[in-house]
DNA sequence: GGCCTGATAG
DNA sequence: CTATCAGGCC
């Protein structure tokens, strides 16, 4: 099975890059982040053209998370079980074959000194809180998305200036080792254990591409029973490198079975 | 002598069109308007390495013209002789080869109940005053541009419900009938008497395009001594069938010498 | 620097 | 609908 993760920056500006990228990696799951659409304007017809169901919860301009997938999730919920609505355009969670996909764009936090940072903070916390309460250790999780969080030094390109970047910050790598510490492996890591490997470039230094100058930010993370499983992990900057592109890349891995 | 005017739109957006237009017709001469760039800002690298000159003045967002030509003009200017800046980015008159050419972009009016209209019409009306100041009836005048008017009932693809439109109404009609006066005919007329061909198409209903609905407002007017050089005229719709396209569409004319 | 919005313009 | 802009966001 190949599962890719890729936060778009609007999938209605992203259409045709996505459209290329389904076509040439014919994914089982592709989930992505930051959609940016209400669900009554998603563009699922041209997904669904090139032969995959979406599944999607979104919002105007900000947030919405959606899965691309071959066959329809047997399980699908959006949220965590509180009834918060707010999270259902963060936090999707679907069975595909024994697998459960956990597919989350966690908040960014914008500064450490702004509200949304202890919001971050907390939502992690929450997250934590939802894995204790909905799976078990034997459960095939695979966790991905956009967790805004580098969680070592060789995850961004300059650490030494990071130390109050709020996806660097001790705060949010503790809240995300947090979340790791339920029982997930970093796949990609297992695959790549050395320097250099980003899934994000800012925009607004456009040379960051071309000199590697990123954030690896972006995670497939699986549970001890899917981990086994886990054959191999890449980064595809293809998308990154195309004219408009989103500001992250795809993320891909392969599991038996 | 191949002559075309195009209000491109803004020129930035239109680049890649232009280019393709300007390798695959080669016209001597082509007069753009609508360019919407400060002239600090004008993409002119690209036409030169196209093998073309370029004069222009624009200004943000709004109005510019501009000329691409084989040669460089022997005479350019900008604008009425009254000093009037505002003008410039309306008005340019540059010589070649024996002939004058007049590149115009008429204000459009908004409204027949704004302000801009009694403006559009006292601008043809300064118009008409330059033309008895600048030009002598022997003089090769080829006067081209986006109008804003559109001449008769065939130049509109609905002119039962076009009266109170700042491009049909009648003011307008006589104002730019005012200028033709001075001494000009109408040079795509003369070889496409019928009804059916326009120039532009508005966004608004993209239909429009295929069912052919559209106006004629982009005019090659040329005074008696060149009209009778005018070899052959015609309307180009390829820019406007391709993607990102203008809502006007090139007006090419052949003329001897 | 490129996404979004909501305004103005055609 | 397709441009422009400013202002927010990341």
């Amino acid at each position: 099975m190949k599962i890719a993760t890729f936060n778009v920056n609007s999938i209605r500006t992203r259409e045709p890059i996505l459209l290329d990228w389904l076509r040439d990696n014919r994914p089982d799951i592709l989930c992505v982040q930051e959609t940016k659409v209400p669900d009554e304007e998603f563009p699922a017809d041209a997904f669904q053209k090139a032969g995959y169901r979406v599944t999607y919860r979104g919002e105007k301009s900000y947030n919405g998370v959606a899965i691309l997938s071959r066959e329809l999730p047997r399980h699908l919920s959006f949220g965590f079980d509180n009834g918060h609505a707010a999270d259902e355009t963060r936090l999707q969670c679907a069975d595909f074959r024994g697998f459960t996909v956990v597919n989350t764009y966690v908040p960014q936090g914008r500064a450490v000194d702004h509200p949304m940072y202890p919001y971050k903070l907390d939502w992690l916390k929450k997250l934590r809180a939802w894995f204790d309460r909905r799976f078990k250790k034997r459960d095939k999780v695979i966790w991905v998305g956009d967790m805004n969080v580098a969680r070592e030094p060789i995850d961004v390109h300059n650490p030494e200036v990071r130390a109050n970047h709020v996806c660097y910050h001790a705060d949010a790598r503790a809240a995300f080792e947090h979340c790791l510490a339920w029982g997930f492996e970093d796949v990609f890591r297992k695959f790549h254990p050395g320097p250099g490997h980003y899934t994000f470039f800012d925009y607004r230094n456009p040379q960051n591409v071309q000199r590697r100058k990123g954030w690896r930010v972006d995670y497939i993370l699986a549970s001890r029973p899917a981990a086994g499983k886990a054959r191999d992990a890449w980064i595809d900057l293809g998308p990154r490198l195309k004219s408009r592109p989103s500001d992250h890349t795809p993320l891909v891995a392969e599991f038996d079975g």
